[in-house]
RNA sequence: GAGAAUAUAGCUCAGUCGGUAGAGCAACUGCCUUUUAAGCAGUGGGUCGAAGGUUCGAGUCCUUCUAUUCUCACCA
Protein backbone atom coordinates (compact mmCIF):
# COMPACT_ATOMS: atom_id res chain seq x y z
CA UNK A 1 0.00 0.00 0.00
CA UNK A 2 3.36 2.49 0.74
CA UNK A 3 3.78 1.95 -3.04
CA UNK A 4 0.64 2.75 -4.23
CA UNK A 5 0.73 5.79 -2.08
CA UNK A 6 4.26 6.69 -3.61
CA UNK A 7 3.08 5.38 -7.32
CA UNK A 8 -0.17 8.25 -6.86
CA UNK A 9 2.88 11.06 -5.84
CA UNK A 10 5.26 9.57 -9.08
CA UNK A 11 2.05 9.82 -10.90
CA UNK A 12 1.07 13.19 -10.22
CA UNK A 13 5.11 14.36 -10.43
CA UNK A 14 5.06 13.57 -14.22
CA UNK A 15 1.91 15.75 -14.76
CA UNK A 16 -0.26 12.46 -15.01
CA UNK A 17 -3.59 13.39 -12.96
CA UNK A 18 -4.70 9.94 -10.56
CA UNK A 19 -8.09 11.57 -10.16
CA UNK A 20 -9.87 13.19 -13.09
CA UNK A 21 -13.02 14.34 -13.44
CA UNK A 22 -14.42 12.54 -16.17
CA UNK A 23 -14.42 10.27 -18.90
CA UNK A 24 -16.36 10.13 -22.64
CA UNK A 25 -17.48 6.21 -22.45
CA UNK A 26 -19.64 5.38 -25.09
CA UNK A 27 -20.50 1.66 -24.33
CA UNK A 28 -19.72 -1.43 -21.93
CA UNK A 29 -18.05 -4.66 -22.23
CA UNK A 30 -21.11 -6.83 -22.65
CA UNK A 31 -22.11 -4.88 -25.75
CA UNK A 32 -18.69 -4.78 -27.67
CA UNK A 33 -18.46 -8.60 -27.08
CA UNK A 34 -22.40 -8.65 -28.16
CA UNK A 35 -22.63 -6.75 -31.42
CA UNK A 36 -19.10 -7.74 -32.90
CA UNK A 37 -18.28 -8.02 -36.13
CA UNK A 38 -14.96 -9.43 -37.31
CA UNK A 39 -14.38 -7.54 -40.27
CA UNK A 40 -15.46 -4.32 -38.42
CA UNK A 41 -12.65 -2.35 -36.72
CA UNK A 42 -14.89 -0.48 -34.18
CA UNK A 43 -13.96 2.57 -32.20
CA UNK A 44 -15.12 2.08 -28.53
CA UNK A 45 -14.64 4.47 -25.58
CA UNK A 46 -14.97 2.23 -22.69
CA UNK A 47 -13.67 2.51 -18.98
CA UNK A 48 -13.34 0.17 -15.85
CA UNK A 49 -11.29 -1.26 -13.08
CA UNK A 50 -8.57 -3.54 -14.23
CA UNK A 51 -8.91 -6.86 -12.88
CA UNK A 52 -5.86 -8.31 -14.65
CA UNK A 53 -2.87 -8.00 -16.46
CA UNK A 54 -0.59 -9.50 -18.45
CA UNK A 55 2.49 -7.29 -19.16
CA UNK A 56 4.75 -8.65 -21.76
CA UNK A 57 7.49 -6.31 -22.25
CA UNK A 58 6.27 -3.90 -25.26
CA UNK A 59 2.64 -5.39 -25.10
CA UNK A 60 -0.15 -6.03 -22.83
CA UNK A 61 -3.09 -7.29 -22.04
CA UNK A 62 -5.19 -6.91 -19.46
CA UNK A 63 -8.91 -6.96 -18.69
CA UNK A 64 -11.03 -4.05 -16.97
CA UNK A 65 -14.71 -4.91 -15.35
CA UNK A 66 -17.66 -2.55 -15.91
CA UNK A 67 -20.55 -2.32 -13.98
CA UNK A 68 -21.85 -5.27 -16.97
CA UNK A 69 -18.99 -7.26 -17.46
CA UNK A 70 -15.22 -7.82 -18.28
CA UNK A 71 -13.29 -7.24 -21.64
CA UNK A 72 -10.04 -7.50 -22.38
CA UNK A 73 -8.24 -4.71 -23.87
CA UNK A 74 -5.05 -5.14 -26.10
CA UNK A 75 -1.79 -2.34 -25.43
CA UNK A 76 1.26 -2.49 -27.72
CA UNK A 77 3.62 0.01 -27.13
CA UNK A 78 3.94 1.25 -30.93
CA UNK A 79 0.61 2.50 -30.83
CA UNK A 80 0.28 4.75 -27.43
CA UNK A 81 4.50 5.83 -27.58
CA UNK A 82 6.72 5.05 -25.02
CA UNK A 83 5.51 7.85 -22.32
CA UNK A 84 2.52 6.11 -22.20
CA UNK A 85 3.44 2.77 -22.12
CA UNK A 86 5.85 3.47 -18.98
CA UNK A 87 2.97 5.13 -17.22
CA UNK A 88 0.79 1.87 -18.25
CA UNK A 89 3.63 -0.23 -16.49
CA UNK A 90 2.89 1.83 -13.20
CA UNK A 91 -0.80 1.09 -12.89
CA UNK A 92 -1.78 -1.69 -10.52
CA UNK A 93 -5.04 -4.23 -10.56
CA UNK A 94 -7.85 -2.19 -9.37
CA UNK A 95 -7.15 0.84 -11.09
CA UNK A 96 -9.72 2.45 -12.64
CA UNK A 97 -9.19 3.72 -16.41
CA UNK A 98 -10.56 4.43 -19.43
CA UNK A 99 -9.30 3.80 -23.35
CA UNK A 100 -10.06 4.42 -26.21
CA UNK A 101 -9.67 2.30 -29.25
CA UNK A 102 -10.79 -0.31 -31.97
CA UNK A 103 -12.81 -3.87 -31.64
CA UNK A 104 -10.83 -6.81 -32.54
CA UNK A 105 -10.51 -10.52 -32.14
CA UNK A 106 -7.09 -12.03 -30.93
CA UNK A 107 -5.36 -15.06 -32.86
CA UNK A 108 -7.32 -17.08 -29.68
CA UNK A 109 -10.56 -15.89 -30.73
CA UNK A 110 -11.88 -13.38 -28.09
CA UNK A 111 -13.25 -10.13 -29.04
CA UNK A 112 -10.94 -7.43 -27.22
CA UNK A 113 -10.23 -3.66 -27.89
CA UNK A 114 -7.28 -2.45 -29.05
CA UNK A 115 -6.18 0.00 -27.45
CA UNK A 116 -4.87 3.96 -29.19
CA UNK A 117 -5.05 5.72 -25.92
CA UNK A 118 -5.52 5.10 -22.35
CA UNK A 119 -6.51 7.53 -19.19
CA UNK A 120 -5.95 6.47 -15.63
CA UNK A 121 -9.77 7.70 -13.83
CA UNK A 122 -8.51 6.99 -10.29
CA UNK A 123 -5.71 5.21 -8.36
CA UNK A 124 -6.81 2.19 -5.99
CA UNK A 125 -4.42 2.68 -3.19
CA UNK A 126 -5.16 -0.82 -1.31
CA UNK A 127 -4.37 -4.02 -3.20
CA UNK A 128 -8.22 -5.99 -3.83
CA UNK A 129 -8.43 -9.45 -3.54
CA UNK A 130 -7.69 -11.65 -6.75
CA UNK A 131 -9.71 -14.16 -7.74
CA UNK A 132 -8.07 -15.76 -10.89
CA UNK A 133 -10.68 -18.07 -13.02
CA UNK A 134 -9.70 -20.86 -15.35
CA UNK A 135 -11.95 -22.44 -18.14
CA UNK A 136 -12.17 -26.04 -17.74
CA UNK A 137 -14.19 -27.72 -20.39
CA UNK A 138 -16.06 -24.99 -20.70
CA UNK A 139 -16.81 -24.58 -16.73
CA UNK A 140 -15.24 -21.70 -14.94
CA UNK A 141 -13.18 -22.64 -12.31
CA UNK A 142 -12.41 -20.06 -9.68
CA UNK A 143 -8.76 -19.84 -7.46
CA UNK A 144 -8.12 -18.02 -4.08
CA UNK A 145 -12.07 -16.86 -4.45
CA UNK A 146 -12.54 -13.68 -1.86
CA UNK A 147 -14.73 -15.81 0.19
CA UNK A 148 -14.87 -14.63 3.73
CA UNK A 149 -17.98 -14.27 5.01
CA UNK A 150 -16.91 -11.38 7.22
CA UNK A 151 -15.22 -9.22 5.28
CA UNK A 152 -17.68 -9.98 2.03
CA UNK A 153 -20.38 -8.25 4.49
CA UNK A 154 -18.01 -6.04 6.29
CA UNK A 155 -16.57 -4.87 2.97
CA UNK A 156 -19.48 -4.86 0.31
CA UNK A 157 -17.88 -3.13 -1.98
CA UNK A 158 -14.51 -5.88 -2.70
CA UNK A 159 -17.32 -8.46 -2.48
CA UNK A 160 -19.34 -7.07 -5.50
CA UNK A 161 -15.89 -6.20 -7.32
CA UNK A 162 -14.60 -9.69 -7.18
CA UNK A 163 -17.82 -11.87 -6.57
CA UNK A 164 -20.07 -11.05 -10.01
CA UNK A 165 -23.03 -13.35 -8.67
CA UNK A 166 -23.41 -11.10 -5.68
CA UNK A 167 -24.04 -8.52 -8.44
CA UNK A 168 -26.35 -10.39 -10.01
CA UNK A 169 -28.79 -10.96 -7.01
CA UNK A 170 -28.78 -7.64 -6.25
CA UNK A 171 -29.70 -6.71 -9.28
CA UNK A 172 -31.86 -8.92 -9.27
CA UNK A 173 -33.54 -7.86 -6.54
CA UNK A 174 -33.78 -4.43 -7.75
CA UNK A 175 -35.84 -5.70 -10.42
CA UNK A 176 -38.41 -7.72 -8.46
CA UNK A 177 -38.96 -4.90 -6.30
CA UNK A 178 -39.61 -2.65 -9.57
CA UNK A 179 -41.94 -5.28 -10.82
CA UNK A 180 -43.58 -5.71 -8.04
CA UNK A 181 -44.02 -1.67 -7.76
CA UNK A 182 -44.97 -1.61 -11.69
CA UNK A 183 -47.65 -4.48 -10.60
CA UNK A 184 -49.41 -2.29 -7.66
CA UNK A 185 -49.28 0.86 -9.85
CA UNK A 186 -50.95 -0.73 -12.88
CA UNK A 187 -54.12 -2.04 -10.65
CA UNK A 188 -54.20 1.83 -9.83
CA UNK A 189 -53.19 1.57 -6.44
CA UNK A 190 -51.15 4.30 -4.69
CA UNK A 191 -47.57 4.38 -3.47
CA UNK A 192 -47.32 6.53 0.08
CA UNK A 193 -44.75 6.86 2.92
CA UNK A 194 -45.58 6.67 6.09
CA UNK A 195 -43.51 7.45 9.58
CA UNK A 196 -40.62 5.56 10.44
CA UNK A 197 -40.59 7.48 13.65
CA UNK A 198 -43.66 6.49 15.66
CA UNK A 199 -45.18 7.58 19.34
CA UNK A 200 -47.13 4.53 19.65
CA UNK A 201 -45.82 1.16 17.43
CA UNK A 202 -48.27 -1.27 16.39
CA UNK A 203 -49.29 -3.81 13.56
CA UNK A 204 -47.16 -6.53 14.50
CA UNK A 205 -46.17 -8.42 17.85
CA UNK A 206 -42.69 -7.47 18.19
CA UNK A 207 -40.50 -5.87 20.40
CA UNK A 208 -39.30 -2.47 18.63
CA UNK A 209 -36.50 -0.14 18.99
CA UNK A 210 -36.68 2.60 20.84
CA UNK A 211 -35.04 6.70 20.02
CA UNK A 212 -35.41 10.03 21.62
CA UNK A 213 -36.56 12.97 20.04
CA UNK A 214 -34.57 15.88 21.58
CA UNK A 215 -36.62 18.83 21.20
CA UNK A 216 -40.06 17.42 21.60
CA UNK A 217 -38.18 15.83 24.45
CA UNK A 218 -40.22 12.56 23.85
CA UNK A 219 -39.33 8.63 23.38
CA UNK A 220 -40.25 7.40 19.85
CA UNK A 221 -40.02 4.00 18.07
CA UNK A 222 -38.44 3.13 15.05
CA UNK A 223 -41.46 1.00 13.14
CA UNK A 224 -41.99 -2.44 13.56
CA UNK A 225 -44.97 -2.26 10.93
CA UNK A 226 -46.90 0.02 8.50
CA UNK A 227 -50.14 -1.44 9.37
CA UNK A 228 -52.13 1.15 11.36
CA UNK A 229 -51.02 4.27 9.71
CA UNK A 230 -51.71 2.52 6.10
CA UNK A 231 -55.32 1.76 7.30
CA UNK A 232 -55.52 5.24 8.14
CA UNK A 233 -55.34 6.25 4.49
CA UNK A 234 -57.99 3.64 4.35
CA UNK A 235 -59.89 5.37 6.33
CA UNK A 236 -59.21 8.85 4.45
CA UNK A 237 -60.56 7.78 1.11
CA UNK A 238 -58.12 6.04 -0.95
CA UNK A 239 -59.06 2.64 -2.75
CA UNK A 240 -55.57 0.96 -2.66
CA UNK A 241 -52.51 2.00 -0.81
CA UNK A 242 -48.75 0.70 -0.68
CA UNK A 243 -45.48 1.21 0.55
CA UNK A 244 -42.53 -0.48 0.53
CA UNK A 245 -41.01 -0.07 4.08
CA UNK A 246 -37.85 -0.72 6.43
CA UNK A 247 -39.26 -2.24 9.90
CA UNK A 248 -37.24 -2.51 12.49
CA UNK A 249 -37.33 -5.55 15.00
CA UNK A 250 -35.77 -5.33 18.34
CA UNK A 251 -34.59 -9.32 18.26
CA UNK A 252 -32.69 -12.17 17.38
CA UNK A 253 -30.06 -12.15 14.30
CA UNK A 254 -30.19 -15.23 12.17
CA UNK A 255 -30.11 -16.17 8.13
CA UNK A 256 -33.79 -15.71 7.90
CA UNK A 257 -33.71 -12.17 10.25
CA UNK A 258 -31.84 -9.05 10.09
CA UNK A 259 -32.97 -6.14 12.80
CA UNK A 260 -34.32 -4.02 9.92
CA UNK A 261 -35.53 -5.73 6.97
CA UNK A 262 -38.17 -4.72 4.07
CA UNK A 263 -41.85 -5.57 3.58
CA UNK A 264 -44.02 -4.39 1.43
CA UNK A 265 -47.88 -3.53 2.89
CA UNK A 266 -50.53 -3.03 0.62
CA UNK A 267 -54.24 -2.14 1.98
CA UNK A 268 -57.38 -2.28 -1.03
CA UNK A 269 -60.84 -1.06 0.10
CA UNK A 270 -63.93 -3.62 -0.68
CA UNK A 271 -61.93 -6.59 -0.71
CA UNK A 272 -61.74 -9.15 1.13
CA UNK A 273 -58.40 -11.92 2.00
CA UNK A 274 -60.25 -14.70 -0.88
CA UNK A 275 -58.95 -12.16 -3.03
CA UNK A 276 -55.87 -11.30 -1.55
CA UNK A 277 -55.45 -15.08 -2.38
CA UNK A 278 -55.40 -14.44 -6.00
CA UNK A 279 -53.59 -11.48 -6.27
CA UNK A 280 -50.83 -13.25 -3.78
CA UNK A 281 -50.74 -15.40 -7.02
CA UNK A 282 -50.74 -13.13 -10.03
CA UNK A 283 -47.90 -11.36 -8.42
CA UNK A 284 -45.70 -14.35 -7.11
CA UNK A 285 -45.92 -15.92 -10.32
CA UNK A 286 -45.67 -12.65 -12.59
CA UNK A 287 -42.55 -11.91 -10.66
CA UNK A 288 -41.01 -14.89 -10.99
CA UNK A 289 -41.42 -15.10 -14.63
CA UNK A 290 -40.17 -11.16 -14.69
CA UNK A 291 -37.06 -11.87 -13.39
CA UNK A 292 -36.44 -15.35 -13.76
CA UNK A 293 -37.94 -16.45 -17.08
CA UNK A 294 -39.74 -19.78 -14.93
CA UNK A 295 -42.12 -20.32 -12.72
CA UNK A 296 -39.73 -22.55 -10.68
CA UNK A 297 -37.44 -21.94 -8.05
CA UNK A 298 -34.60 -24.00 -6.72
CA UNK A 299 -34.39 -22.90 -2.43
CA UNK A 300 -32.65 -24.86 0.11
CA UNK A 301 -32.37 -28.17 -2.43
CA UNK A 302 -35.93 -28.27 -3.73
CA UNK A 303 -37.48 -27.50 -6.72
CA UNK A 304 -40.57 -24.99 -6.19
CA UNK A 305 -43.32 -23.90 -8.54
CA UNK A 306 -44.99 -20.55 -8.01
CA UNK A 307 -47.89 -21.79 -11.00
CA UNK A 308 -51.04 -20.62 -9.22
CA UNK A 309 -53.07 -21.84 -7.90
CA UNK A 310 -51.50 -22.31 -4.51
CA UNK A 311 -52.67 -25.06 -2.25
CA UNK A 312 -54.81 -23.84 0.41
CA UNK A 313 -55.45 -25.30 3.95
CA UNK A 314 -56.92 -24.18 7.00
CA UNK A 315 -54.62 -24.15 10.23
CA UNK A 316 -56.79 -27.03 11.85
CA UNK A 317 -56.50 -29.10 8.83
CA UNK A 318 -52.83 -28.79 8.34
CA UNK A 319 -52.20 -29.82 11.66
CA UNK A 320 -54.29 -32.80 11.25
CA UNK A 321 -52.62 -33.44 8.49
CA UNK A 322 -49.03 -33.22 9.58
CA UNK A 323 -49.69 -34.18 13.36
CA UNK A 324 -52.64 -36.66 13.23
CA UNK A 325 -54.20 -34.52 15.68
CA UNK A 326 -57.81 -32.63 16.02
CA UNK A 327 -57.35 -29.22 17.73
CA UNK A 328 -60.80 -28.22 16.56
CA UNK A 329 -62.88 -26.81 19.42
CA UNK A 330 -60.20 -27.51 22.22
CA UNK A 331 -59.72 -25.32 24.60
CA UNK A 332 -56.11 -24.17 26.09
CA UNK A 333 -56.21 -27.03 28.65
CA UNK A 334 -56.91 -29.75 26.01
CA UNK A 335 -54.36 -27.50 23.95
CA UNK A 336 -50.92 -27.74 26.65
CA UNK A 337 -52.28 -31.45 26.75
CA UNK A 338 -52.02 -31.88 22.83
CA UNK A 339 -48.78 -30.22 22.58
CA UNK A 340 -46.95 -32.02 25.43
CA UNK A 341 -48.20 -35.24 23.85
CA UNK A 342 -46.35 -34.11 20.63
CA UNK A 343 -43.49 -33.32 22.40
CA UNK A 344 -43.43 -29.57 22.64
CA UNK A 345 -41.90 -27.81 25.62
CA UNK A 346 -44.43 -24.78 26.08
CA UNK A 347 -44.43 -21.84 28.52
CA UNK A 348 -47.23 -21.82 30.78
CA UNK A 349 -48.36 -18.39 30.56
CA UNK A 350 -49.02 -18.37 26.31
CA UNK A 351 -52.79 -18.68 25.48
CA UNK A 352 -54.68 -21.10 23.09
CA UNK A 353 -54.05 -19.47 20.00
CA UNK A 354 -50.23 -19.20 20.96
CA UNK A 355 -50.29 -23.03 21.56
CA UNK A 356 -51.91 -23.79 18.03
CA UNK A 357 -49.01 -21.48 16.39
CA UNK A 358 -46.03 -22.81 18.36
CA UNK A 359 -47.82 -26.47 17.03
CA UNK A 360 -48.04 -25.15 13.51
CA UNK A 361 -44.46 -23.55 13.71
CA UNK A 362 -42.42 -26.74 15.11
CA UNK A 363 -44.31 -29.50 12.98
CA UNK A 364 -46.08 -27.92 9.76
CA UNK A 365 -44.14 -25.28 8.99
CA UNK A 366 -40.94 -26.62 7.87
CA UNK A 367 -42.47 -29.24 5.90
CA UNK A 368 -44.32 -26.90 3.62
CA UNK A 369 -42.20 -26.48 0.63
CA UNK A 370 -44.34 -25.91 -2.23
CA UNK A 371 -46.12 -22.19 -1.81
CA UNK A 372 -49.39 -22.89 0.44
CA UNK A 373 -52.11 -20.54 1.79
CA UNK A 374 -52.57 -21.79 5.66
CA UNK A 375 -55.89 -19.86 6.39
CA UNK A 376 -58.55 -19.03 9.00
CA UNK A 377 -56.18 -18.35 12.26
CA UNK A 378 -57.94 -18.58 15.76
CA UNK A 379 -58.45 -14.90 16.58
CA UNK A 380 -56.24 -14.66 19.86
CA UNK A 381 -53.51 -14.65 17.57
CA UNK A 382 -54.87 -12.10 15.38
CA UNK A 383 -55.98 -8.93 16.85
CA UNK A 384 -56.13 -6.64 13.65
CA UNK A 385 -58.03 -9.02 11.80
CA UNK A 386 -61.99 -9.24 11.07
CA UNK A 387 -63.86 -12.34 12.26
CA UNK A 388 -65.07 -15.10 10.03
CA UNK A 389 -68.08 -14.77 8.03
CA UNK A 390 -69.04 -18.19 9.17
CA UNK A 391 -66.50 -19.86 11.79
CA UNK A 392 -66.92 -18.57 15.11
CA UNK A 393 -63.28 -18.20 17.06
CA UNK A 394 -61.05 -17.67 14.12
CA UNK A 395 -60.47 -14.77 11.61
CA UNK A 396 -60.60 -14.27 7.82
CA UNK A 397 -56.51 -14.76 7.76
CA UNK A 398 -53.90 -16.47 5.37
CA UNK A 399 -49.84 -16.60 5.57
CA UNK A 400 -48.07 -17.95 2.37
CA UNK A 401 -46.15 -20.08 3.28
CA UNK A 402 -42.82 -21.20 0.96
CA UNK A 403 -39.90 -23.20 1.30
CA UNK A 404 -40.93 -24.24 5.20
CA UNK A 405 -41.11 -19.99 6.27
CA UNK A 406 -43.71 -17.68 6.21
CA UNK A 407 -43.56 -15.38 3.11
CA UNK A 408 -46.93 -13.24 3.18
CA UNK A 409 -49.20 -12.59 5.95
CA UNK A 410 -53.04 -11.30 5.42
CA UNK A 411 -56.34 -10.38 6.02
CA UNK A 412 -59.74 -8.98 6.25
CA UNK A 413 -59.31 -5.81 8.24
CA UNK A 414 -61.05 -5.49 11.23
CA UNK A 415 -63.15 -2.39 10.64
CA UNK A 416 -65.59 -2.61 13.33
CA UNK A 417 -64.04 0.16 15.55
CA UNK A 418 -65.65 -1.31 18.90
CA UNK A 419 -64.32 -5.18 18.32
CA UNK A 420 -60.66 -3.54 17.50
CA UNK A 421 -61.15 -1.60 20.94
CA UNK A 422 -61.89 -5.19 22.96
CA UNK A 423 -59.12 -6.73 21.04
CA UNK A 424 -56.44 -4.12 21.69
CA UNK A 425 -57.23 -3.92 25.49
CA UNK A 426 -57.27 -7.66 26.04
CA UNK A 427 -53.86 -7.37 24.55
CA UNK A 428 -52.96 -4.27 26.90
CA UNK A 429 -54.02 -6.83 29.29
CA UNK A 430 -51.25 -9.45 27.98
CA UNK A 431 -48.89 -6.54 28.26
CA UNK A 432 -49.26 -5.87 31.44
CA UNK A 433 -49.33 -10.22 32.26
CA UNK A 434 -45.89 -9.41 31.33
CA UNK A 435 -46.24 -10.37 27.42
CA UNK A 436 -43.77 -7.44 25.92
CA UNK A 437 -45.08 -8.37 21.94
CA UNK A 438 -48.25 -7.25 22.76
CA UNK A 439 -49.95 -4.22 21.29
CA UNK A 440 -50.57 -1.06 22.56
CA UNK A 441 -53.77 0.60 22.68
CA UNK A 442 -53.51 3.34 19.83
CA UNK A 443 -56.41 5.38 20.42
CA UNK A 444 -55.76 7.35 17.05
CA UNK A 445 -56.14 4.76 15.27
CA UNK A 446 -59.05 3.51 16.89
CA UNK A 447 -60.67 7.33 16.42
CA UNK A 448 -59.82 6.47 12.61
CA UNK A 449 -61.75 3.33 12.66
CA UNK A 450 -65.16 5.11 14.41
CA UNK A 451 -65.16 7.69 11.56
CA UNK A 452 -65.37 3.78 9.41
CA UNK A 453 -63.16 1.73 7.35
CA UNK A 454 -64.60 0.32 4.63
CA UNK A 455 -64.16 -3.37 4.52
CA UNK A 456 -60.56 -3.70 3.15
CA UNK A 457 -58.19 -6.87 2.75
CA UNK A 458 -54.67 -6.31 4.17
CA UNK A 459 -51.80 -7.97 3.28
CA UNK A 460 -47.58 -7.75 4.07
CA UNK A 461 -45.02 -9.57 1.57
CA UNK A 462 -41.36 -10.08 3.08
CA UNK A 463 -39.34 -8.63 0.74
CA UNK A 464 -35.83 -10.41 1.51
CA UNK A 465 -37.67 -13.59 2.01
CA UNK A 466 -38.79 -13.08 -1.53
CA UNK A 467 -35.96 -12.24 -3.07
CA UNK A 468 -34.23 -14.95 -1.31
CA UNK A 469 -36.88 -17.13 -2.92
CA UNK A 470 -36.36 -16.28 -6.03
CA UNK A 471 -32.99 -15.59 -6.03
CA UNK A 472 -32.07 -19.34 -4.34
CA UNK A 473 -30.08 -17.36 -1.70
CA UNK A 474 -29.83 -19.29 1.52
CA UNK A 475 -29.32 -16.47 4.31
CA UNK A 476 -30.96 -13.15 4.64
CA UNK A 477 -27.17 -11.43 4.76
CA UNK A 478 -26.63 -12.22 0.91
CA UNK A 479 -30.04 -10.45 -0.22
CA UNK A 480 -29.50 -7.18 1.94
CA UNK A 481 -26.01 -5.38 0.50
CA UNK A 482 -25.06 -4.44 4.72
CA UNK A 483 -26.60 -7.01 6.83
CA UNK A 484 -26.25 -6.38 10.44
CA UNK A 485 -22.56 -7.08 12.30
CA UNK A 486 -21.24 -5.91 15.27
CA UNK A 487 -18.58 -2.97 15.03
CA UNK A 488 -15.07 -4.14 14.22
C1' G B 1 -29.62 -16.16 25.23
C1' A B 2 -27.06 -21.60 24.61
C1' G B 3 -23.74 -24.92 22.05
C1' A B 4 -20.04 -26.12 18.26
C1' A B 5 -16.38 -24.47 14.84
C1' U B 6 -13.10 -20.76 13.02
C1' A B 7 -9.30 -16.50 13.48
C1' U B 8 -1.54 -17.54 10.55
C1' A B 9 1.33 -12.66 4.60
C1' G B 10 -3.06 -8.28 0.56
C1' C B 11 -6.29 -13.12 -0.90
C1' U B 12 -6.83 -18.68 -0.42
C1' C B 13 -4.67 -21.96 2.83
C1' A B 14 -0.55 -25.49 5.15
C1' G B 15 2.10 -25.57 9.76
C1' U B 16 3.50 -33.02 12.55
C1' C B 17 5.37 -34.45 19.22
C1' G B 18 6.04 -27.37 22.11
C1' G B 19 12.16 -26.04 19.38
C1' U B 20 13.61 -19.19 15.59
C1' A B 21 7.04 -18.95 10.09
C1' G B 22 5.55 -21.95 4.84
C1' A B 23 3.11 -22.48 -0.29
C1' G B 24 0.20 -20.60 -4.49
C1' C B 25 -1.65 -16.15 -6.24
C1' A B 26 -0.84 -10.72 -5.46
C1' A B 27 3.59 -7.22 -4.81
C1' C B 28 8.83 -5.69 -6.21
C1' U B 29 13.45 -6.19 -9.94
C1' G B 30 14.91 -8.12 -14.71
C1' C B 31 13.61 -10.58 -19.74
C1' C B 32 9.58 -11.12 -23.10
C1' U B 33 5.05 -7.07 -29.18
C1' U B 34 -1.59 -11.80 -29.63
C1' U B 35 -1.56 -13.29 -23.85
C1' U B 36 -5.57 -15.22 -20.87
C1' A B 37 -4.65 -19.13 -13.67
C1' A B 38 0.62 -15.84 -19.57
C1' G B 39 5.76 -17.58 -19.02
C1' C B 40 11.07 -17.55 -17.21
C1' A B 41 14.82 -15.83 -13.42
C1' G B 42 15.35 -13.33 -8.87
C1' U B 43 13.63 -10.34 -4.28
C1' G B 44 10.83 -8.55 -0.29
C1' G B 45 6.67 -9.45 2.80
C1' G B 46 4.12 -11.73 9.53
C1' U B 47 2.28 -8.11 16.84
C1' C B 48 0.26 -16.11 14.07
C1' G B 49 -7.47 -12.09 16.53
C1' A B 50 -6.42 -9.60 21.88
C1' A B 51 -4.72 -10.10 27.00
C1' G B 52 -2.81 -13.18 30.63
C1' G B 53 -0.60 -18.01 32.18
C1' U B 54 2.46 -22.80 32.03
C1' U B 55 7.48 -23.66 30.06
C1' C B 56 14.49 -22.93 29.26
C1' G B 57 11.34 -22.15 24.91
C1' A B 58 4.28 -21.24 22.68
C1' G B 59 1.34 -20.30 16.01
C1' U B 60 0.99 -25.09 18.79
C1' C B 61 -0.84 -26.35 25.75
C1' C B 62 -4.23 -23.63 29.65
C1' U B 63 -7.57 -19.31 31.10
C1' U B 64 -10.25 -14.99 29.84
C1' C B 65 -11.93 -11.73 26.13
C1' U B 66 -13.36 -10.13 20.97
C1' A B 67 -15.39 -11.07 16.16
C1' U B 68 -17.43 -14.26 12.57
C1' U B 69 -19.84 -18.77 10.78
C1' C B 70 -23.23 -22.83 11.67
C1' U B 71 -27.06 -25.01 14.79
C1' C B 72 -30.80 -24.19 18.56
C1' A B 73 -34.08 -20.59 21.23
C1' C B 74 -37.13 -15.81 20.04
C1' C B 75 -39.05 -13.69 15.62
C1' A B 76 -40.98 -12.10 9.83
Amino acid sequence: MQRRYEERLHLMESGVNPYPCAFDVTTCSVDIIEFFQDEERKPVSIAGRIMTIRKMGKASFFNIQDSKGRIQIYLKKDDVGDTAYATFKLLDIGDIVGIKGYTFRTKTGEVSVHAETFELLSKSLRPIPIAKEKDVDGQKVVYDAFSDKEMRYRQRYIDLIVNPEVRDTFIKRSAIVAFMRQFFTTKGWLEVETPILQPIYGGAAARPFTTHHNALDMQLYLRIANELYLKRLIVGGFDGVFEFAKDFRNEGIDRFHNPEFTQVELYVAYKDYNWMMKQVEELLYRTSIAVNGTDTVTFLGSDISLKPPFRRITIADSIREYCGVDIGGKNEQELRLTAKDLGLELDSKIGAGKIIDEIFGEFVEPKLIQPTFITDYPTEMSPLAKEHRSKPGIVERFELIAGGKELCNSFSELNDPVVQRERLESQAKLRQRGDDEAMIVDEDFLRALEYGMPPCAGLGIGIDRMVMLLCGQESIRDVIFFPHLKPE
